[in-house]
DNA sequence: TCCATGAGTTACGAATTGGTACCTACTGGT
DNA sequence: ACCAGTAGGTACCAATTCGTAACTCATGGA
């Protein structure tokens, strides 16, 4: 859907890793799926509150990419005003395991890298 | 190190796996962290032979980054002609599981989805 | 003497990205 | 009568991205 895959999408067909990483790794995405996992199904509105500062352009073209990937639902209902509301979808929570672990392992790797600074500091303060 | 972090850099240090997405989004870069898993610490231009399609700047740009996250080692050896060799660092290994289930993933979606596409194909074939 | 190699760097340029501002249609509140 | 909220769509515009082509430096080979 991107110019990118276009680019060299022959290319990327051998990797199956890439497609899913192209999906994850819009700017906003991750904040998208992280706030329909944690906090349930949304609507669009209740979403544009919650992932701070995303523009409804960028919004309805992420969830709209993610609804593409059958990664999340969207339900219309046409009442007026409208109510559309947003879930992750059987696949959207397959990636809940890995998701996590990529918490962690960032999680891990900040707190190493704080520590790092710490004793740095520390280190630099005892030379003094 | 890209605008897009600086854009909204307050409100992404509240998600952890955030920085670590950004690291592994580029284009090219799980090609590059794949083919540095599975065939060894390798020189520049075999790389580049390997990641078929990718430019010698894109492929500095995207190691240099990946070097400054400690995913990947850079040896330099100043001989003449220079030999550099990149190889995975102990934290680049530690995503070696994340990519394989994303990988497995990924496989087992593409499987999903061609499934669903010839039982389609199937489908349109009886009622003809 | 000219070319190729290895590992890049730099300048340029076209395409893409993503924000802002404005528009829709409908209704309920003041 | 006017404004706000819902769920977007559209046009425009500035900035960013990424590819291409040319350049680097030093040496060994034809």
């Amino acid at each position: 859907m991107d110019a990118k895959q276009i680019h060299h999408g022959k290319e990327s067909a051998s990797c199956p890793m890439d497609f899913i990483l192209r999906m994850l790794m819009g700017p906003w995405t991750t904040y998208i799926l992280y706030n329909l996992k944690t906090h349930g199904p949304q609507r669009f509105g209740e979403l544009k509150r919650r992932v701070a500062g995303i523009s409804a352009k960028m919004l309805t073209e992420r969830l709209r990419t993610l609804e593409g990937a059958s990664l999340v639902r969207r339900d219309y209902e046409a009442t007026i005003p409208p109510k559309v509301t947003y879930s992750l979808t059987q696949r959207g929570h397959e990636l809940d395991d890995v998701l996590g672990k990529l918490a962690e392992i960032g999680m891990r790797w900040e707190a190493e890298d704080a520590a790092l600074r710490a004793a740095r500091a520390a280190e630099l303060k005892a030379a003094e």
